[in-house]
DNA sequence: TATAAAAACGATCATACGTTCGTATCCTGG
DNA sequence: CCAGGATACGAACGTATGATCGTTTTTATA
């Protein structure tokens, strides 16, 4: 036996991605083996390497693909809005939207930065920066035109940022609290926050 | 060679504790080996079992102990207060100084929940939803009392807990931003955001 | 349709892991 | 001061890990 009938390179790296993600989202990086992923697709475990360089490039390859997806997803739904409370309302929106659609990615791409080579992990929190500088941007926006009040900026970005993606960990889409709601306390409690 | 001069039980517990708490927090508890665990500690892999049970023991008492000595510092830093606005001032200012001074306490108990068995977890779980309980109350106490509009009570719990916890990423004591000032950017960004 | 590349198998490598064990030494309570 | 528990060593256990290899079969190109 070799070569599966029907085998394509395309699909097996799919699948590889979307178990990869499964995965590491339940368990960890650390603790998913290569032959749990390979069995999660249907492989031996020699087999992946067809389709990786190694364990490390597809965690860095997961995560960057995400930040990437993220920045330019994050653009997109600013694109064209000029005032900074639609554009903080905007971003609002779009992150939490965005976050429950990718959870598995959002959480990974957090709490696994550890779990990345000193490289890898600098290329991705680069990019992190970069996300995080389009919510100071329009904080910065909004407070040059007063109509924000805000203390610190940079602080007040983080502690914006850490109540968004916080969702990922509770939030269930199934769940007693339907997504339009979720957007609007959210963005209540934000605005409240920042608002003079 | 065998028992090294000067040894003593409790110096060594307290020792592998803290080198616990130091590795997991840095690698995450499934990347730490014992052998480095042991090395820190400056022992030979088998004797932590002089003062452990398993690996997977030594990281439920670290968390457990956290737990437990969060509800109880919370407990004694909300006592005599009765004013549901001086309580949650109390609160945020209680649990950004508690999540300052035990970064890797707080860190580990969040994110090696899923590292714990089952049983494990759940006594954890447990122990933080009666944490979370104790910001629904306060919440709950000052909307009854028309001082709080808020939504939906649960949920501005959680973003309040996840923009307060999110600083264990980020915040650096010996930084640009000293304690009292964060507490105040902080005490601002929840009180505007739920006040009526 | 011939042929090279792609993709899978199954076996295997060296290493690292958590844990156990027998033994030696030290510390402490009676 | 001595007996016995506490604490450490060092070697070893079985298992799991990430990764490599030669081989075989399928797919796709020209």
């Amino acid at each position: 036996m070799s070569r599966t009938a029907g085998s394509s390179g395309k699909k097996t790296l799919a699948a590889i991605r979307e178990a990869g993600l499964d995965l590491i989202h339940e368990r960890g990086f650390e603790a998913v083996s290569l032959r749990q992923l390979a069995a999660r697709v249907s492989l031996q475990p020699g087999s992946l390497y067809n389709h990786i360089e190694t364990k490390q490039d597809l965690l860095f390859d997961l995560i960057h693909n995400h930040m990437v997806t993220l920045l330019q997803s994050v653009d997109a739904a600013l694109d064209g809005i000029e005032d900074p409370l639609a554009q903080l309302e905007a971003f609002i929106a779009f992150h939490l939207t965005y976050h429950i659609e990718r959870k598995r990615e959002v959480f990974i791409g957090s709490s696994e930065l550890r779990s990345l080579d000193p490289k890898n992990r600098k290329k991705i929190v680069a990019l992190r920066r970069t996300y995080e500088e389009r919510l100071c941007d329009i904080l910065e926006r909004g407070a040059a035109k007063r109509l924000f009040k805000i203390d610190d900026i940079p602080v007040s970005a983080y502690a914006i940022l850490a109540m968004l993606t916080g969702i990922c960990t509770w939030y269930d889409a199934k769940g007693r609290i339907d997504r339009k709601t979720l957007i609007d306390i959210h963005t209540r409690l934000v605005l409240q926050g920042v608002l003079k």
